[in-house]
DNA sequence: CTATGGACCTGAATGC
DNA sequence: TGCATTCAGGTCCATA
């Protein structure tokens, strides 16, 4: 389900709403992708201090309630189905809900049927297994760290077709298939061109495209195909902008031509023909 | 090191 | 109607 802008608007709809609450109970219900790493009971008495986001992660930060002091992170991944749900209640957990997170001011609830969501906590940011999972994270699309110089001697090397390289997001985080495939449409770069190959100035348009859909696409409250929500319940609106993803066979936006659909490494991946060149 | 294919899991949509 | 097949917003891991 969500990309970075559905992770994003997921955190800025409850961010607020959970910050300095009380931890007063956890469950947990079928195994997700990864075991949470602590005893849900050992939660009981921290506070949610913050919640951030590195790529498609979200990242609660725990203190010790009496003290303050650190005490941990939960790194919580949506997956390919993962929703979050933050309210002052919520009914008895279905076969879908495997995280319940009960605080003074609200229970923070994972529903995801497919389960390759994760909840997972850490020492620290800095401990395993946060560190690992995030060493991997190419930098933030939305921050000053993606400039146009170090992306394009990025691609430099890698041989692989464009589009897998930002799916794969060791270069740059959080552009999941959706908007791989929009920002190479505004970029104007057809998907299997290989990532090598590309002019400075087209990674440089790739570059201000990713920046650009990634930004709107939040600005849009993020992509609902099926049942993407906000943890206030909020829908998305972003794929009645789509320009390509989900329109096989419809005219291009803005020449008329047909979209097509192609596979590469078992994705769909949308583009036009005539819009996009190698 | 990089690139590729398989694996994980459920539900909805499609095809015969 | 029933059953099999395909597809879906992700990403880790083994293999070459």
């Amino acid at each position: 389900m969500p990309e970075l802008p559905e992770v994003e608007i997921t955190r800025r709809s409850f961010a607020q709403r959970i910050s300095g609450a009380r931890i007063t109970a956890a469950r947990l219900g079928a195994p997700l992708r990864w075991p949470l790493g602590i005893a849900p009971d050992a939660l009981v008495g921290r506070r949610v201090k913050a919640v951030d986001r590195r790529g498609k992660y979200l990242i609660l930060r725990l203190s010790n309630a009496e003290t303050a002091a650190d005490a941990g992170v939960l790194l919580i991944h949506l997956g390919m189905s993962g929703r979050l749900l933050f309210a002052d209640a919520l009914p008895p957990p279905g076969p879908h809900d495997h995280f319940d997170l009960h605080t003074d001011q609200g229970l923070l609830r994972l529903h995801d049927p497919r389960r390759f969501g994760a909840v997972v906590w850490s020492p620290s940011l800095d401990d395993d297994p946060a560190r690992k999972l995030l060493a991997r994270l190419g930098v933030e699309p939305l921050s000053d760290e993606f400039d146009p110089a170090r992306f394009y001697q990025a691609l430099r090397r890698r041989s692989g077709p464009i589009k897998q390289v930002l799916l794969a997001g060791g270069v740059v985080a959080g552009a999941g298939n959706i908007y791989a495939c929009e920002a190479l449409f505004e970029a104007g770069i057809r998907p299997d061109t290989p990532a090598c190959r590309l002019s400075r100035s087209r990674a440089d348009r790739l570059h201000a495209a990713i920046r650009a859909v990634l930004a709107r696409a939040i600005e849009r409250g993020g992509s609902t195909l099926r049942d993407f929500a906000s943890a206030d319940g909020q829908a998305g609106h972003f794929q009645l902008d789509a320009a390509v993803y989900g329109r096989a066979g419809q005219p291009c936006r803005r020449c008329g031509a047909p979209i097509r659909l192609m596979r590469q490494g078992q994705r769909s991946t949308y583009f036009c023909a005539r819009c996009q060149r190698r």
